[in-house]
DNA sequence: GTCTATAGATCGATAGAC
DNA sequence: GTCTATCGATCTATAGAC
């Protein structure tokens, strides 16, 4: 197993995420990686097996903090304030965007890609919400009456305008002090709408 | 004025919104405006520019409807619903859906294109509902501390988990009630948090 | 396994006739 | 203005030496 796999994993990562599947040629990820082209064709076969192999691999990298179990046993506006805070700080990631940004432009060239990616990253926190809001609706400290509605709704305030702007790369790099305005005024909002 | 100019436009919207920028050629879209590729080149000048020209068009075209004036008079309900639908039948346009994924694939390199996008929709659609919760603020009706953010909290609400999964083309078109379930709950939820 | 060299195809853009 | 023909560059992928 040579280091040589690794360094064209690596390269091919930084190439595609930064110049999208396109406009990245093998030809550049081989000189990035310091290897030549044979080599990359001999590891990965492909073009498409290499985006493949990199997008999967990013997923399951950048995907995992939101994850993670959940300390269910604080008070809710802790918890969502907690989940919201790891996944505003997820998708701010200029990683993830780049990772989502390349996704979404060849979702038609790679659907299995683009499902790949949706199963492993927001159908995850989706799912793990609407089972915490549907406990606490037993428990009785929130009343939701349609947990899976919620937690979309949830997901989608935090996303808002703010990932849109980092799609498009439009404006400065929000502060510390918005983003947290931002993750607070949602968590009040859905707190204030699922109040008993 | 000829109307191949016309034709070139219209294949182009076609072509570049079908296959993105980067696997779009001027070739393809020659044929499918059926004139010579030359002809492109005369009306176009680039293939940089020519893409700037449809999806400036586009831009105006498809997000009209976002920018008309809404009918303060009826109740906030019915105001919010409405505005909800619009936006919602909006994005959920297949054309839209290619516009928006084709301006996110190229931000990079066209960033001013990214930033007439999204003065052109998505800023004016929040800039005309905080006006609209200002005012139903100062007139008693809800209270909107934050119009701004609530603005732009209802629209990422609405936008939520159905816009990312169409943006990733993963799953069946939803259907009409199922929307409709989802854009009440938007309502329903952003009213509950902020009634008076 | 890794290299150099190149095949084969396609692309954006242009030249020149009409 | 519109066409056909083509240039020069670049791309994916492969052949063959070591």
């Amino acid at each position: 197993m040579s280091g040589k796999r690794a360094a064209i994993l690596d390269a091919a990562t930084r190439v595609f995420l930064e110049y999208g599947y396109g406009a990245a040629s093998m030809g550049t990820i081989a000189v990035a990686a310091g290897v030549s082209k044979q080599t990359v064709y001999s590891h990965f076969g492909s073009k498409d097996a290499l985006f493949g192999a990199i997008v999967r691999e990013r997923c399951d990298r950048l995907l995992q903090p939101i994850r993670i179990a959940d300390d269910h046993g604080k008070n809710p506006t802790a918890v969502l304030t907690g989940i919201a805070s790891r996944f505003v700080t997820l998708i701010m990631n200029p990683e993830s965007r780049a990772l989502f940004r390349a996704v979404v432009a060849e979702s038609a060239r790679f659907p299995e890609l683009a499902e790949a990616f949706y199963r492993s990253g927001p159908a995850l926190a989706v799912d793990n919400l609407a089972a915490y809001l549907g406990e606490v609706d037993a428990r009785g400290a929130l009343k939701v009456a349609k947990p899976v509605l919620s937690a979309r709704l949830f997901f989608g305030m935090l996303r808002g305008d703010l990932h849109l702007r980092l799609l498009l790369g439009i404006g400065p790099e929000p502060s510390a002090r918005e983003i947290d305005a931002m993750v607070d005024h949602a968590v009040e909002t859905f707190l204030a709408a699922h109040r008993r």
